[in-house]
DNA sequence: ACAGGATAAGATATAATAGTCTTATATCTT
DNA sequence: AAGATATAAGACTATTATATCTTATCCTGT
């Protein structure tokens, strides 16, 4: 059961990891985070590009260059990242796959789905950055793969 | 966000049709379901055939020949029908597609992720065949794609 | 200005998934 | 026994997702 992509799982743990290093205002190098986290560089970078277009961080070249977040992680939820990395439709999809039979020809699992689908949307809206990164430095746990 | 592999998607789907047309104990040919839901026939048979291999359907060639459920719809679970086609440990993934970290080092959002997961193993577990062969009949709503 | 450190971008390679095609084999009907 | 019908099985192709490699561009400190 895949539910995110790899580049967005891989785009969620590294900013967590920035958020749990530096809280995520200050510049941490994408080289840095890929080694730390074992992601492939050139990926990750992809990854961050689309967040960078997404205004959803900053960045910059050069020494002392890398990624930061564009506002406070507190005010970035885990929906955000998800929408940019896996597009606005992430949520329409269903359970069978079908496209656009939520409301036309549902299915006969549809309102089960759809209930399911509305409470982890919830979470996501309402679960920010800041929280995951937190949780991570109280070290609860670590991030390993 | 997709949850089910085309396969598994198929899979359901065609037996939710023998269940809805024929209550699933009598032969339907796999060439008729194909057609009917516009699936790839051979890829379809494939599909089948795990299932078969699996015995949740016997299946018999030449005229009047085709699949068949070996047990009553309402013995077999949705569960059933996704952990023979996507494979055991379709629930044993997590959100952030790490293996095997549900226990050991387990990231900020596990306990989230694990409430979700547990809640829908239990809507597949609860949910029969039947439940969803009986809910196309009743026409509430069609299989359309 | 220059050198080195950093991201940007695009081309290429590999792997996993999905779909198609061909041949074999079993079963029923006549 | 023959022919039609159906599944079984495996080879092959196409598409998408993931990963890597190469080159370009920008920024900073000296
Ligand atoms: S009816 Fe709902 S759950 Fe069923 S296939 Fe359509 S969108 Fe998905
Ligand atoms: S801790 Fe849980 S949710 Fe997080 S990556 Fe591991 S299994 Fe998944």
């Amino acid at each position: 059961m895949k539910i995110l992509s790899r580049a967005c799982n891989y785009g969620i743990r590294a900013l967590i990891y920035m958020v749990a290093n530096n809280g995520g205002q200050e510049n941490t190098s994408i080289g840095e985070i890929s080694e730390e986290l074992d992601i492939s560089f050139h990926f990750l970078t992809k990854t961050f590009q689309e967040l960078n277009r997404a205004n959803l961080l900053k960045s910059s070249r050069g020494p002392n260059g890398g990624v930061a977040l564009t506002r406070p992680a507190a005010d970035i939820s885990m929906m955000e990242i998800i929408l940019v990395i896996e597009g606005d439709d992430f949520f329409d999809t269903c359970l069978l796959g079908l496209p656009d039979c939520g409301n036309g020809a549902p299915c006969p699992i549809h309102e089960v789905w759809k209930d399911k689908k509305d409470k982890m949307r919830l979470e996501f809206e309402t679960t920010s950055l800041a929280d995951l990164g937190v949780r991570v430095s109280e070290d609860k746990m670590r991030i390993t793969i």
